[in-house]
DNA sequence: CAGTGGTCTAGACCACTGG
DNA sequence: CAGTGGTCTAGACCACTGC
């Protein structure tokens, strides 16, 4: 088996890393094994312990000593593997404070994953966003949304629909497919009795962490229903936003579809 | 003065960093001292030096031994200085061979700030893409535009506008502001005569690397004009892309409007 | 004050590239 | 094979938090 090292620094005796490592994690296709630097192993250990609940959301994990410990690696490893997942927005680091799961449901980074704003640029000066529940029905995938979440097509998927709207203007039109296994029981009563990020809901009551997701962008004329429930004449273009949503390990978890209205708010990106 | 290490771990005697530091480094309305990582003063330096053009687009800069013999800190100091770099994309590190200056250059990041992507996901079955440049004018920089390029109204600036094509199919139109000092010479010949993106051809000619960039996108129906020139009718949604990009030290360099055509293609984005 | 993350060093060794 | 970036360790000390 290809370890990752082999070296004179390998730790004293004992239940090595390498013992609970799974195989060798040989390429397919290649013949040569795969080298996983230690802290990309680390990493895996951690996200495990993310993806099984181990660790809550918003709580605290072990201090990076106490992983070096329970991994008999140096802090040095632990904390690099800990820098991608806080790259990535997994994890959140407080100086002085510990290294947290992190979480949907913190004022800050209420809007982590809606990248609309308004034109002055500044969030806190337009309040929150006023939700509506229009619906929430348990049915069968259709052939495109099994595609989006994976899963097959006439699988039961729970579709929510609502309304988000700034200052009182109508300006985000939702639809949201959620599987129906990991979110058995959710109600349109509960959305409504719900105050905070729909993402929060679903990390408190579900267990579900998002994570990570993709959008497709174009420029639409929305259609009669559309134009009602937004609240605007016909012919108005709007930005159609194609979601999905991904938990850990790259699972797709929520497809969404939404319009929104770039009247008086943009969607906001950067490039680097 | 505030040094950022005060410890016996200092360097031996000699042309320490601190000798090299411009100032204290003041946080401007606290007191404190502003600390600064011995890392983060590293990178500003190498900042400098990419901004000088002490080290050229494409160009290996020195290894990380030398850089660190010539700040007198540890390799290890100078590797986290250059990684936050290259997650900035900034430079660009290749096991083995070096750390080099990013470019636009370069064939697998043609499209480093285009977002719009086919239909299929894969940009290299549509193949390259035909750009026509309509105009290039020197003009007065009206309100908005000198807003943008944080420059005086009525500064001289340069007005681009092309069409770019995908298989033949007009999809983006644009219009780009540029400075017209740093930009001095450029002409809409020498646009159509350089075959590459337009970044590459800035990078070369003008010694001007953009960095980053923000862009603000709204759905939006296009004039007369605009539907001739993309070759679309009248009340065909698009994409309205403005885009702010920028060279080192945060300098606004480039102001671009875009009209997406987005029928067959999106504009992708991914979340974090 | 103890405990946390953050910085810095010095040195060893590994993986990769090219001559 | 020498030179580059990449990994890992061990240990010291700093900055920040909260009791």
């Amino acid at each position: 088996m290809h370890m990752a090292r082999t070296s004179s620094n390998d730790p004293p005796a004992g239940q090595s890393l390498t013992d609970v490592l799974a195989g060798p994690a040989l390429t397919p296709g290649t013949g040569t094994p795969a080298f996983s630097p230690l802290y990309q192993q680390i990493k895996g250990l951690l996200l495990q312990s993310l993806q099984s609940g181990e660790w809550k959301s918003g709580a605290a994990i072990p201090s990076e000593l106490d992983l070096a410990a329970r991994y008999r690696v140096s802090q040095g490893t632990v904390r690099k593997a800990i820098d991608e997942l806080a790259v990535e927005n997994l994890l959140v680091r407080r100086q002085g404070k510990g290294t947290f799961v992190a979480t949907h449901s913190e004022q800050q980074v209420q809007y982590r994953f809606l990248n609309l704003v308004p034109e002055s640029g500044d969030r806190a000066s337009e309040g929150p966003a006023q939700r509506t529940i229009i619906d929430c029905k348990r049915l069968r995938a259709s052939a495109d949304v099994a595609r989006g979440l994976t899963i097959r097509s006439g699988d039961a998927v729970l579709q929510v629909r609502r309304v988000l709207a700034f200052g009182g203007v109508a300006t985000i039109l939702e639809d949201l497919w959620l599987p129906a296994g990991p979110f058995k029981g959710l109600t349109a009563e509960r959305l409504r009795s719900y105050d905070g990020p729909m993402y929060a809901l679903f990390e408190a009551e579900f267990g579900v962490r998002m994570v990570r997701a993709e959008e497709k962008i174009r420029a639409v004329l929305p259609d009669e229903q559309q134009c009602s429930l937004l609240a605007v004449p016909t012919g108005t273009p709007l930005l159609s936003v194609e979601r999905l949503a991904y938990t850990y390990k790259d699972t797709p978890m929520e497809l969404r579809h939404g319009l929104y209205l770039t009247d008086k708010h943009f969607y906001r990106n950067e490039l680097h």
